[in-house]
RNA sequence: GCGGGGGUUGCCGAGCUUGGUCAAAGGCGGUGGACUCAAGAUCCACUCCCGUAGGGGUUCGAGGGUUCAAAUCCCUCCCCCCGCACCA
C-alpha cells in the first residue's frame, strides 16, 4: 500500500522550507490574487469548510502552473461574541459545550479548562487551523498570516482607519434600532441566544389613535393594524371585555398623552421609546358601548365586545373593518345574533343592526365585501372558527394587497400596495399614528428562560448601505465583476438593492473599538470587508515587526489611496519611524497585487459578507482597485444529514485527512459537486476513491519507467493522445470557471476510462510505441492532477524526472499534432459496430453463430451523404445527386439512402476510412464478439449489403 | 410577507443560455459474467418497456401553447429548498 501520509509530510515540509508559495513581486510576471473568507475560529473546521478552502487552493495551484505569480494568503477571524460565550460556558461547565469541545473537537483535557479564558480558545484553534491547512496541502503564503481584533494591533489600526474614512464620508451614522431583548437580564438576543422563536418575525404595527372624549378629557385608543389603509372602512372598535386594560400617561419624546391599551401592551411599549405611567386598571367591558372618533374620517363609532381580541398581541385595541377583514365580519355577525349581550352592555341592538359595511377595495373575483365572500367560501360559522378565519384573512390580505385597487379619495384608483404606504405616511404626518413592534408569535424565549420583548435601542452605530450614491457605485462594481456561478448574480443584485442601515458595532465580544467611541466594538461582519488589501502589506508588517501605533491613518491613506511619492514616504517615515524603504515596499506590493482577482466563499455569505465586501471596496478604494470576481460554493452534508455540532454529527477536516490522506480528501471533495450545489460525504465512496488514487499512483509509477524513444505510433496510440488532448482542454476550461467537478471528470476519470479502453484495445502489445504513448500520457496526467492531489503528484513528478516542483511546473496544453478527430470517429465506429453485432446476436438469438460479414458503405453512398449533410433536405439533396448520370442509374437506392440519412439527421459529415479502421481492429473485434470477421466479401450474404450506410456498416451473421 | 434558487430515468447528478445528434453524461446502488480455493479489489455486460437482425414505444413536477421538431422556448398551476440583518 502506498504510504500517503509519509509522502504528504515530505512535500509539505519541502514546500515550507523552500517557501514555494511565498510569491515575490515581479512586474514582468502577471499576478493572480485570490482569497477566501477567513475562518472564524470557535472550533475545528469540518469537511464542509474544507470545500470552501480547497477550491481556491486548487485554482491557485492551477494558475501558478499556468505561469501566474499567485498570492493565496490566509488569516484568522476571531471578532465577535461567540468565543467569549464559549469561554463563559466552559467556565460554567455547560455539559453541551464540554461535550462539543472534549468529544467532538477532541481538545485535550489540560487545554480544555484553559478555555475559561477566550484568548486560549483563540490561540488553540489558530494553531490547529494552521496545522490543518498545512496538512491539507494548501499553497498558502504564511508570511502574511494575521488575526483580527485589538489582540493584533496592526490589523486593528487598519480597521480603525477604514472606519474613520467611512465616517468622514458620512457612511457611518448613528440611529435607533429595534432588537429582540431579554427584559429580565437586559441584553439583546441573537439567534443563538434563543431557546425558542428563532424564526419569529418582528412585525411593524401602525397604531391609529382613535379619540375618546369624556368629561372634556381626551384619551386615545391606539388601534394596532398592519393594514393602515383600511382606516377608511372602520365601522366600530373591538375590545376584549374580559381583558385587563389600563389608562396610562404615555410620554413619547416631548409629547404626553393618555392612552388606553391592554396591560400587556403597556409593558411592551415601555421598551419602545415610551415612558408609561399607569393611572388606572380595569376590564375591557368598562368601555364597551362608548363612542369614539376615527381620527381620519372623523366618524363616530361604537366600541363593541369581541373574544378574538388578544390583549397580548400589539395594543389589544382593534379597529373593525368588516368589509375586508374576516375576523371583524364574523364578530359582527356573532354580536348581531347575540342581543342579550348587547343588552347587558346597554347597547341598543338597532345600532349594531344598522352598521353598514364600507367597501374600500375593488378586487377582481370578489364582490363589494371580499371578507364576507371569503368567509362564506371557507364556511366560517363564528369568530371561534379561528383556523378558517386566519386562512381567510391570509387569502384576502394577499389578494387585496397584490391585486386590489383602492376606491376612496384621495387615493382612488391606486393599487392597494401603494396606498398602504401612502396612508401610513399621511397619517404619521398628521401625528395621529404611532408605531409598535411586535413578534409574529408569542413564543420567543431567551436562553435564560425569559419571554423576549422588542426593544428600541438608541445611539446604535450603523453603516449606511442605504446611501443611494454608494449603492450606485456598488452596482457598477458588481456589473463589472465576474460571478461564479453566474446564476447567483441576480441574488447579489437583489441583496444590494435591499440593503439598508446595518448595525456595525456592539458592546460585547472581541474586536476593534470604534476609534471615536471606544465603548463600542466593531462587529465581525464589518471588520472583514477589505482586509484583502491588508494582506498585501502584511508580509512587510510581519517581517519588519511594525507596531500598531506606527500605523497611523495617514500611512494607510498613502499606501492604499495616494500616488506613489518619495516625499510622502520620507514624511511618513519621520512621523512613524517606519523606514521609508519599507513604506516603499508595502506601497509597491499593494499596487502590484491589487485589485483582488477572486474572492471565494460559501454561498451563505452572499447576503452579508460578500455584498459588504463590494460596498466597502467601492467606498474606500479607487476604481482600478475594485474587486474583479466572486466565486461561491455550496455546503456539505455527512452521509445525507446536515452537519450539526450539537448532535456531534460532524467530520472534522483534520480527522478526514488523518483517516484518508489529504490528496484523497481533496480530490473527493472537488469531484463531488461544483459551484453552489452541495455535496454529500459518504465514507464508502471515499474508500473507493482512495483505491483509485492508489491505482493512479501505480500506473504512473509504472509508466515512469518507460523510455521515450521516438517511434511511429499506431492509430490506437494516436487515439489515446487525442483523448488526452481533449482532457487537457476540458480540465483547463473547467478550472478557468471554478468548475471543479467537471475538471476532475476530465483530469481524472476521463483519462482513467480512456486508458482502460486503450489497455483493452492493445492487450498483448508491448512495444516502443505503446510505451512512448503511455509515458507521454503519464507526463501530462500528473500535471493535470497536481492541483487536486498535489503531494502524490510531486512524488510522481520526481519519479518521472520532472524538473523542480510540480507545483511550479507548466500546466499542460493540448499538443497541436495530437488532435485527430478522424481517429476518434473511427474508434467510435468500431465501438458502435461491436455493440451492433452484440445486439443482433442477442435479439436474433444467434449464440452459436460462427462469423460475421461486414459491408462498408460504397463510394457513391459517401457522395450522397456529403450532399445530404450540405442540403439537409430531401428534395434539394435528391435534385443535386441526380445531376450525376451514374447516380441516376441507381435512383431507387439513392432515394432510399437519402431518406434514411435525413431521418437520422446525419448532417455532421466527416469522412473516415471504414475499411482501414476495420482491418486494423479486426482481431480486436473478433476477440470482443467471439466471431470470425469477414470484411467486404464479394458475396452479398443474406442480401444485407445494401443496408450499409456511411458510418454504419451492414452486418450479416451466420 | 419579501427576496433568491430549484423540481430530470432506483438514488445522487449533468443537460437546459445557443430547440433536433437525448432514453438523456458521470457516479452510486442493483443484476449477470470473467478472475479467484474463497472473499475483496479489478475488469466486462446489462439496468424505462417491448422486440428471433442492429428496431420500435413511452418518459424529464402538472396542464396548456409555439414549432416539422421541446427535458430544452412561452403561459398557468402544484411542490420543495435557502436567506431576511446586528449573527458568525
Amino acid at each position: 500500500m502506498v504510504d500517503f501520509k509519509a509522502i504528504e509530510e515530505k512535500w509539505q515540509n519541502k514546500w515550507l522550507e523552500e517557501k514555494v508559495f511565498e510569491p515575490q513581486m515581479d512586474e514582468k510576471v502577471p499576478k493572480f490574487y485570490i482569497t477566501v473568507a477567513f475562518p472564524y475560529l470557535s472550533g475545528h473546521l469540518h469537511v464542509g469548510h474544507a470545500r470552501t478552502y480547497t477550491i481556491p487552493d486548487v485554482i491557485a495551484r492551477f494558475k501558478r502552473m499556468q505561469g501566474y505569480n499567485v498570492l493565496f494568503p490566509m488569516a484568522w477571524h476571531i471578532t465577535g461574541s461567540p468565543i467569549v460565550g464559549i469561554a463563559e460556558r466552559i467556565k460554567h461547565r455547560d455539559p453541551q459545550t464540554v461535550y462539543l469541545y472534549r468529544d467532538v473537537y477532541k481538545v485535550p483535557e489540560e487545554i480544555l479548562w484553559s478555555f475559561e479564558d477566550p484568548i486560549n480558545i483563540v490561540k488553540y484553534f489558530m494553531k490547529t487551523a494552521r496545522e490543518t491547512f498545512i496538512r491539507a496541502g494548501f499553497s498558502v503564503d504564511w508570511s502574511r498570516e494575521f488575526h483580527t481584533t485589538s489582540l493584533f494591533p496592526p490589523f486593528s489600526k487598519f480597521i480603525e482607519w477604514q472606519f474613520l474614512r467611512l465616517k468622514e464620508k458620512g457612511l457611518v451614522v448613528k440611529g435607533t434600532h429595534y432588537v429582540r431583548w431579554d427584559p429580565i437580564v437586559g441584553t439583546p438576543l441573537g439567534d443563538h441566544d434563543l431557546i425558542e422563536g428563532e424564526d419569529v418575525q418582528i412585525l411593524d404595527y401602525v397604531l391609529i389613535k382613535f379619540i375618546l372624549e369624556e368629561n372634556g378629557e381626551v384619551a386615545y385608543l391606539p388601534a394596532a393594524t398592519l393594514r393602515p389603509e383600511t382606516v377608511y372602512g372602520v365601522t366600530n372598535m373591538w375590545l376584549n371585555p374580559e381583558a385587563v386594560y389600563v389608562r396610562a400617561k404615555v410620554k413619547n419624546g416631548g409629547r404626553e398623552e393618555i392612552w388606553i391599551i391592554s396591560k400587556e401592551a403597556a409593558y411592551k411599549l415601555s421598551f419602545q421609546d415610551k415612558e408609561i405611567e399607569i393611572l388606572e386598571e380595569f376590564k375591557g367591558e368598562k368601555l364597551i358601548g362608548k363612542w369614539i372618533k376615527n381620527p381620519v374620517t372623523e366618524d363616530e363609532i361604537i366600541i363593541l365586545p369581541a373574544d378574538f381580541v388578544d390583549p397580548d398581541n400589539a395594543t389589544g385595541v382593534v379597529m373593525s373593518v368588516p368589509a375586508h377583514a374576516p375576523f371583524d365580519h364574523a364578530a359582527l355577525e356573532d354580536i348581531k345574533k347575540n342581543t342579550d349581550l348587547l343588552v347587558k352592555y346597554d347597547i341598543d341592538p338597532r345600532i349594531v343592526e344598522n352598521i353598514t359595511y364600507i367597501s374600500l377595495i375593488e378586487l377582481e373575483g370578489y364582490g363589494e365585501f371580499p371578507a364576507v365572500d371569503e368567509s362564506g367560501k371557507l364556511g366560517v360559522e363564528s369568530q371561534k372558527d379561528v383556523e378558517k378565519l386566519e386562512q381567510a384573512t391570509k387569502n384576502i390580505y394577499k389578494a387585496e394587497y397584490h391585486r386590489g385597487v383602492f376606491k376612496i379619495e384621495p387615493y382612488k384608483g391606486k393599487p392597494v400596495s401603494e396606498v398602504k404606504d401612502l396612508v401610513a405616511k399621511d397619517m404619521a404626518k398628521k401625528g395621529i399614528t404611532d408605531r409598535m413592534y411586535e413578534f409574529s408569535d408569542k413564543n420567543v424565549i431567551s436562553r435564560f428562560g425569559n419571554r423576549a420583548v422588542v426593544k428600541i435601542i438608541h445611539d446604535q452605530w450603523f453603516i449606511d448601505y442605504g446611501n443611494p450614491e454608494w449603492k450606485e457605485k456598488a452596482k457598477e462594481a458588481l456589473a463589472n465583476m465576474k460571478i461564479f456561478p453566474e446564476s447567483r448574480r441576480t441574488q447579489f443584485e437583489a441583496i444590494l438593492e435591499w440593503l439598508d442601515k446595518k448595525a456595525c458595532a456592539r458592546k460585547v465580544g472581541l474586536g476593534t473599538p470604534l476609534p471615536w467611541d471606544p465603548e463600542w466594538v466593531i462587529e465581525s461582519l464589518s471588520d472583514s470587508t477589505i482586509y484583502m488589501a491588508y494582506y498585501t502589506i502584511s508580509r512587510a508588517i510581519n517581517k519588519y515587526g511594525i507596531k500598531g501605533e506606527q500605523l497611523v491613518p495617514e500611512v494607510f491613506d498613502y499606501l492604499f489611496l495616494e500616488e506613489k511619492s518619495e516625499t510622502r514616504e520620507e514624511e511618513l517615515s519621520e512621523k512613524t519611524g517606519i523606514p521609508k524603504e519599507v513604506l516603499r515596499e508595502m506601497k509597491e506590493e499593494f499596487e502590484y497585487w491589487y485589485p483582488l482577482d477572486w474572492r471565494c466563499s460559501a454561498k451563505d455569505l452572499i447576503p452579508n459578507h460578500l455584498t459588504f465586501f463590494i460596498f466597502n471596496h467601492v467606498a474606500i478604494f479607487r476604481k482600478e482597485h475594485w474587486p474583479r470576481g466572486i466565486a461561491v460554493n455550496g455546503f456539505g452534508t455527512l452521509e445525507g444529514a446536515k452537519m450539526s455540532k450539537s448532535k456531534g454529527n460532524v467530520l472534522n477536516f483534520i480527522d478526514a485527512i488523518e483517516e484518508n490522506g489529504a490528496d484523497v480528501v481533496r480530490l473527493y471533495i472537488m469531484s463531488l459537486a461544483e459551484h453552489d450545489s452541495d455535496f454529500d460525504w459518504k465514507r464508502a465512496e471515499v474508500g473507493k476513491l482512495r483505491k483509485q488514487i492508489e491505482r493512479f499512483y501505480e500506473l504512473i509509477s509504472e509508466f515512469a519507467q518507460y523510455e521515450e524513444n521516438d517511434v511511429e505510433l499506431m492509430d490506437i496510440d494516436k487515439w489515446l493522445l487525442h483523448r488526452v488532448n481533449k482532457a487537457i482542454k476540458g480540465a483547463t476550461e473547467a478550472l478557468e470557471e471554478f468548475r471543479t467537478r467537471t475538471a476532475v471528470q476530465w483530469a481524472f476519470y476521463s483519462i482513467l476510462n480512456d486508458l482502460r479502453w486503450y489497455m483493452r484495445r492493445t492487450e498483448g502489445r508491448d512495444d516502443e510505441a505503446k510505451r512512448l504513448t503511455l509515458r507521454k500520457l503519464a507526463d501530462i496526467w500528473v500535471r493535470l492532477m497536481a492541483p487536486f492531489t498535489p503531494h502524490i503528484c510531486e512524488e510522481l513528478w520526481e519519479r518521472l524526472g520532472g524538473e523542480g516542483f510540480i507545483s511550479l511546473a507548466k500546466w499542460p496544453e493540448p499538443v497541436e499534432e495530437w488532435w485527430n478527430e478522424t481517429i476518434e470517429l473511427e474508434e467510435d465506429y468500431i465501438k458502435n459496430l461491436i455493440d451492433d453485432i452484440k445486439e443482433i446476436i442477442k435479439v436474433a438469438k444467434l449464440e452459436d453463430a460462427k462469423r460475421a460479414y461486414i459491408y462498408t458503405a460504397e463510394e457513391w453512398e459517401w457522395k450522397v451523404a456529403r450532399v445530404v449533410a450540405e442540403k439537409r433536405d430531401f428534395k434539394a439533396s435528391m435534385g443535386e445527386v441526380m445531376k450525376d448520370p451514374e447516380m441516376r442509374k441507381r435512383g431507387k437506392d439513392v432515394s432510399k439512402l437519402i431518406q434514411r440519412l435525413i431521418k437520422d439527421r446525419a448532417f455532421d459529415f466527416k469522412r473516415i476510412d471504414e475499411e482501414k479502421a476495420l482491418t486494423q481492429a479486426k482481431e480486436f473485434i473478433e476477440s470482443e464478439i467471439g466471431l470470425e470477421i469477414i470484411i467486404n466479401p464479394d458475396e452479398d450474404k443474406g442480401g444485407k449489403k445494401r443496408q450499409a450506410m456511411p458510418m454504419k456498416p451492414a452486418v450479416y451473421i451466420e
